[in-house]
DNA sequence: GATACCTACTCAAGAAAGTGACTAGTCAGA
DNA sequence: TCTGACTAGTCACTTTCTTGAGTAGGTATC
């Protein structure tokens, strides 16, 4: 019961809708958890039939309602909860490294166009983050914000996300060189 | 479907029992993936059963017998498939993340005790890869090894784990350090 | 000589995560 | 005016992961 807690920490921010949601935790601003539309959905309504989490209607015009949620106070209970409670290990789980594991055995073209295909998109991610701390710092210096600002925990975990999408980038390269050096090198025996 | 192709790409490097791979994939060595000794005992079951690998009993003195597998032309095959379709992207999928995003309005206290923790997980992980690395070059450099090396793929893998484990212990000294000042500064208003 | 851990597995059940298909109105661009 | 993308969801199903318990002999520790 992982995902619960996301959502949770998610609503943190104020109130979201199961579609902002949805975005926030699709592939771009994903820095902390990922889910599907269908998961996040799904797991609202379990969090309200708990009283964890309240929805309010909203009605539009010119596009579908919403539904708003907040967190209750046994939701910050439960939250509270958890963050006291000890955290399992955390693991990369990555299609790519189990493909670089066996990339010397297995044909490396594929691999190394996903590789660099793979590096862009970390690429992009860095900048992506290094905006997003931009925009959440304001004026202040990082050392500022980070012992004054209000809301620091996005701020923390978009970092974290940045230095992961960096390595990302950097190893990604780097493999990708060096199973096209050994091409070459094979290639001139 | 990804454990069956981290288990295929294991035993590439030779055959292993179920109980072999149990202990490679369980915290420690895991850098590439985990999994708990029933789920690799299960996933063996099947590739037997679709002929992607093959097992050999072992009788054993003064030890239970035991089962070496190794991977088929068929399981090589799968392997190759495998490497040529397109990869998921990769998450970091981590209940310390989630907690730090909420830590600003949780009690902070344990969070920063888990940080703490888990960074003495990391430093000693980046110690134990850092050695696995120097075992796996033997006496050659690390560029050279990696142009003219065998069996490079675990090596390029511990690599990333290595990166992502230093990141960890940096970011996590980090937040945590930064949780206890603003508590300080808290307490001085 | 009792306790505990190591090798080597198996079975069963449950929780969590992922996949695919579908509804339905709105809006922008070709 | 058709196409496709965006908002805002729902339903059903499958796969994967995790948890807990159990077997059984051997070896090391105190």
């Amino acid at each position: 019961m992982a995902l619960r807690h996301a959502v949770l920490a998610a609503l943190l921010d104020g109130e979201h809708s199961g579609y902002q949601l949805a975005k926030a935790f699709d592939v771009g601003v994903a820095n902390f958890w990922h889910a599907l539309p269908q998961q996040l959905y799904a797991e609202l309504a379990k969090l309200e039939g708990e009283g964890l989490v309240t929805g309010r209607e909203v009605v539009q015009e010119s596009r579908p309602n919403k539904r708003l949620f907040r967190v209750t106070d046994a939701g910050s209970a439960e939250l509270e909860r958890f963050a006291a409670a000890a955290s399992k290990p955390s693991f990369i789980r990555d299609d790519l490294l189990v493909k670089v594991r066996a990339a010397d055995r297995v044909g490396a073209g594929a691999v190394i166009e996903q590789l660099e295909e793979r590096a862009a998109v970390a690429e992009a991610k860095t900048e992506l983050f290094g905006e997003l701390l931009r925009q959440m710092r304001g004026a202040a210096d990082e050392e500022e914000f980070l012992l004054r600002g209000e809301r620091i925990g996005p701020y923390l975990t978009c970092l974290r996300g940045l230095a992961f999408e960096r390595e990302n980038r950097d190893w990604c390269l780097r493999v990708a060189g060096v199973l096209r050096q050994r091409r070459t090198v094979r290639a001139e025996r």
